[in-house]
DNA sequence: ATGAAAGCGCTAACAA
DNA sequence: TTGTTAGCGCTTTCAT
């Protein structure tokens, strides 16, 4: 009851021990004797021992930290996964640091500098849309920082992934529209950059000609934000209602809520009632209207898998690493009639 | 070029000066000479060194971390409170680590335990809906460690809070009830061990009184969870559904969603369409269907102001502190026709 | 204005 | 099996 925190030094002065054998005592050594063992082992859990962290980490080069940088934690999908990666370090002791870059490459490279210098772990991230140069993060990778990608991954890094089967996913949404009966679908799109953006439109186009439609690029737009600005989702909308579809899909989260916000607002499109497919994590489709047809991503599972990766390449320390990358599927929640 | 991390003696033998010297150069002490300043300086920028934080923090007792604890992080209210969080601490070199309890009481106070042992600078929290002992919490406050808590707080604790007006919100949730009609108002409410549970019921009771309607138990629900599980808010529509009941105040985030997926599923309670006020942070409210008119709380100032107020805390040192409780507004987004 | 030295709490090489 | 010692990178008295 003495005092709040116990030390090592302490321990070890009032069982009249050193203070390595008490360390090597409570990390279970196997050259100390099970009597002193015991002895230290129960006077820790008396006094609720607990290492302190910085000490550790300053001598082992170890935060048992690591940090996560996402374009927006306010964001279902994102926050989604954080789920899963807090599920899984907790149960390893990892802590989870989290950082948002509100899709600004500069606000990004920031975040991974600094959690480089404050010594994390390891690192998961999904890239902001507005990136492009990826040489720093090759070059924090080659300094020994593990990190894992996750949703929008870079193109060439040496690093485990774990991604969303994108381009099945439009292909799959696709032939859902057509079998609906849509013949000219248009598409709305993220940023070229992103990695996701690239394979859904390729799905896009697949699924098109799977079912002989030719694909006309004046029925895409893309969006460079991945609308996170409304105003951007708006503009493509507008260029759309100059042409004639009868189906469309919708290629991120919040291209999906702000077209059918838009729609809210707009009754020239409302008037024509069309099938709409499109990504979303949001766990309220089944109230929004006019109804559509979802795509959902395995966010939770990735956050798993990917922090479990991170944590499996962390605790190798170097050694060679067989870089994976985990492909999820989705899952297509039919609008309901 | 030479390496990767620079440490402060390396600087020092680089530039030929001491390692104290070095390190009151770079926190602009006035006891160093400009010059020595300009030179120290320059080499570190050149560098990009970085203050090991380990270090640092072992030897000043602080860890520039903060812990947040909440129930869920896929959520939209809490996950747009973490946002603000992340904002302010982001400005003030704070890292921000996070934890949920899925509203277990146990699973609360062990993060709350792991934190402290993690040396943490301070924490941020709502309490779980599950908690009723917070004896542990003032043990923590008494051992020196700043908490603030927001949303859902402690009846009693020597601590800054954040907080909404709910008791007010509830109040005029039920005054637009009552000016849309409604004379039979029920009430679908959390847990009562809940701090903003008490006080929305309050502001309810309030509302009726004031239009001089009655206050009727038998129209009120309570789910223990706050609507975590589904089952509960369809046990509670169904208990509902049996009376006579011309309009409805849904009293937290899951309560609303759940509520209106409820209705989708079930064709008896779809059939009498009544008007709805429920709390929810969702930004989606305006495609909801039916549609509803959403009390939306100040999520993301509130976790600006907690962080605030917490890092201020924190970096008084133990100062004696004037404990404030900040009132946030809430507001009320009326369906659109 | 600068340096030497101690120490934060821990681990680990080396000694005994 | 246990103890001694040095050192992780930093700050901070106390000297100079």
């Amino acid at each position: 009851m003495s005092q709040d925190h116990y030390t090592l030094k302490d321990i070890a002065k009032i069982l009249k021990l050193s203070p390595s054998t008490v360390s090597r005592a409570l990390r279970d050594s196997h050259e100390i004797s099970d009597e002193t063992k015991r002895l230290v082992l129960d006077f820790a859990t008396k006094v609720n021992y607990r290492a302190n962290p910085l000490a550790r980490g300053l001598k082992e080069r170890k935060s048992y930290s690591i940090g996560i940088v996402v374009s927006e934690i306010a964001n279902n999908f994102f926050s989604q996964v954080i789920d899963g990666i807090e599920s899984v370090a907790y149960d390893k002791n990892y802590q989870v640091v989290i950082s948002q870059t509100n899709e600004s490459a500069e606000r990004e490279r920031f975040h991974v500098e600094h959690f480089y210098s404050r010594s994390m772990d390891g690192l998961l991230m999904a890239m902001s849309s507005e990136s492009s140069d990826t040489a720093y993060l090759e070059g924090m990778i080659k300094k020994g920082m593990p990190i894992v990608f996750f949703d929008r991954v870079p193109a060439t890094l040496q690093s485990h992934r774990v991604i969303t089967d994108n381009k099945r996913a439009a292909y799959e949404g696709v032939q859902f529209l057509v079998k609906k009966g849509c013949k000219r679908i248009a598409l709305l799109s993220s940023s070229k950059k992103l990695s996701n953006s690239k394979e859904r439109l390729e799905g896009f186009k697949l699924g098109l000609i799977s079912q002989h439609l030719e694909f006309d690029e004046k029925l895409v737009q893309y969006c460079e934000y991945g609308g996170l600005k409304q105003s951007e989702i708006d503009q493509a909308i507008n260029h759309l209602a100059e042409l004639d579809y009868d189906g469309i899909f919708l290629s991120g989260d919040k291209l999906t809520t702000g077209y059918l916000q838009a729609l809210r607002r707009n009754v020239r499109l409302a008037k024509k009632p069309i099938e709409i497919v499109g990504f979303t994590n949001s766990n309220l489709v089944d109230i929004f209207s006019p109804g559509i047809t979802a795509i959902r991503q395995s966010a939770f599972e990735m956050g798993k898998r990917a922090a479990e990766l991170l944590i499996e390449q962390i605790e190798q320390r170097g050694k060679e690493t067989n870089f994976k990358t985990v492909v999820l599927p989705v899952e297509l929640i039919e609008r309901e009639m």
